[in-house]
DNA sequence: ATATATTATTAAACCGGTTTAGTGAGATTG
DNA sequence: CAATCTCACTAAACCGGTTTAATAATATAT
């Protein structure tokens, strides 16, 4: 009967036709949980997440799901909140239901979790982390040196000189990535660093705006910023334009992340895209490689972001200001 | 030991302490596929929806989620991508899991396919359909009339009175339903219904900046506008600094939905609240309550929307202007 | 003290699949 | 024609829980 339905050899073809059309008659479905318990298989991926209702995860989820499906499996989802306890009790959870693998989805990756998943022997890839990867987990997480570094080396291009850069929240890998991406493109075209050109933000809209406040009252003159972030972006552009200054004519701006918003604000946000849902689909790709026992090339799967040149960098119609005098910032 | 483990009586003290501590010593956890294979019941809540990386659903699900959660019960995802075909799948899906209950998300909801499920005897709770209910289906949806009303007549007790309306997809009860909040509020405040005042967008930005801008030519005098989605108001804003005209001295704008991007976009976006989570979180109650074989006191859930007053319709500050010479649209 | 009632522990049946072992019929071969 | 080998089908064991029935131990009553 198993191997009727499965498709396995061993079954006269009339056999199998009379056995199919029978389950089909009086709809039979079989019981995945029956089956989980025989197979020791649930076809399920468990999925630890802080906040589904972010744009963000809510993006990577999109992707893992849309792989998982693709291949047969289910997403199971565990939401942390932020909270290291409930990370426990989510593992604990998709522990109990036998979960074929686990996608933690956090840039505050607790280390000792993922051990202790390891420990279990469930098959793990840990996404967007910041933890510098310590045994062999699987990871896949983003270029963001790289991607600062062609932020700030196309306003380059574009004649901007002075350049500011509003950094995220500086605990976070991420964080100090962009930085040393936006050190290093300046370093690379002989510029000097200004320590005043670089200001914090929290990665909101609010953060970006306080960030750029600060920033226009110390450095009067800076003629671009790059901001971490879209939200913390956008939030500049208004701190900019309550001083009466227009984007881009007077101040270019570039953010990171490309959220749906960035597209639609005015003027349209140049920005540095993460590829967040390909990220899932690989992530999900990845794991499913590991329950399935194959051998993964590499364990560490970094992507490349892209530069999306929109309106708010001044584009293809920039001038070339050559503004060399001297600011006191 | 089933009894010791899930502290049900018929165990002596003694016994329940040490089975419970042998089980801690060696971290027993339950197979839930062994127990749902048993009980009948496996704590899982099936949701059925269109894309989980919509802002509109991402936090629908983080509602049934939180809540879910809460009572003890998983989720498990099954995303359409808004096409039938998937939706029939997605049950079929679902029904092996012998999840315990099903969630519709979806306004463009199938009535066969909830004929079909809740044929075959799943508790389901249908949220934020379009579809009136033709049998005692449970369902949760938003007062999208008396939203609608209450917009347009914050604009009326602002003294606008060349109030426009950007509708939605018309094939949505939503878009009808709002539509009518807007005639009736006109009506009752005594105004005449000008049919060129009423342009059809499709829910997104780009439809609202085009429908404004139609609106615009043919009705150039309007003093406000309400859109049937914060998306439109967002393009509607777009088209009328186009024009050179300002929001909301010359024209004043309300949304509807209240979107995370409505606080943050320039001006404010004054807009009409849907209690989105709390939605995902009272379909969730009512399901359990259904799985539980409690009796629901009311079939039908319909939840009030809430006006957000921010900046882009002039606020309290509002001069009343008395507008009262007519022009020809 | 014996019979009975009460309670605690142990054993077995069941949920619905998968898989292996066992059985019978038909084909092949000496 | 009998012995063997295939192949298809049937029966039984197993996955890991829950629940009911059977059994053992203890307490209460006569």
């Amino acid at each position: 009967m198993s191997l009727a339905l499965n498709g396995k050899p061993g079954v006269a073809p009339e056999t199998r036709r009379r056995i199919l059309e029978i389950a089909e008659q009086l709809n039979y479905r079989p019981n995945a949980s029956a089956r989980g318990l025989a197979l020791q298989r649930t076809q399920t991926i468990g999925v630890i997440v802080p906040d589904i209702s972010s744009p963000f995860y809510a993006e990577l989820v999109r992707g893992v799901e849309q792989e998982a499906s693709r291949q047969g499996f289910y997403l199971i989802l565990a939401t942390t909140l932020g909270k290291a306890s409930r990370e426990e009790k989510c593992f604990q959870l998709l522990g109990e239901r036998r979960v074929d693998g686990i996608l933690i989805l956090t840039p505050r990756g607790d280390e000792e979790l993922v051990q202790r998943i390891q420990g279990r022997g469930f098959p793990l890839v840990v996404v967007d982390r910041d933890i510098p990867s310590s045994d062999g987990v699987v990871e896949v997480i983003v270029d963001n040196f790289h991607g600062a570094l062609s932020a700030v080396n196309h306003l380059l291009s574009l004649g901007r000189q002075r350049i500011a850069y509003i950094n995220g929240i500086p605990e976070l890998q991420a964080s100090r990535d962009r930085l040393r991406g936006y050190k290093v493109a300046l370093q690379e075209y002989g510029l000097e660093l200004n320590p005043k050109q670089i200001v914090t933000g929290n990665f909101t809209l609010e953060g970006g705006y306080e960030a750029m406040k600060e920033l226009l009252s110390s450095c009067p003159h800076v003629d671009s910023v790059f901001a971490a972030s879209d939200s913390m972006a956008i939030g500049a552009i208004r701190a900019i334009r309550e001083q009466g200054l227009r984007v881009p004519e007077d101040i270019a701006v570039v953010g990171f992340d490309d959220v749906p918003l960035a597209a639609q604000v005015d003027p349209p946000l140049t920005t540095v895209r993460q590829p967040i849902g390909e990220m899932g689909e690989i992530a999900c790709r990845l794991l499913i490689q590991l329950i399935e026992g194959k051998v993964i090339p590499h364990r560490k799967v970094i992507l490349q972001t892209q530069l999306v040149v929109r309106g708010s960098c001044g584009g293809g119609d920039a001038k070339g200001k050559t503004q060399s005098e001297k600011d006191g910032c």
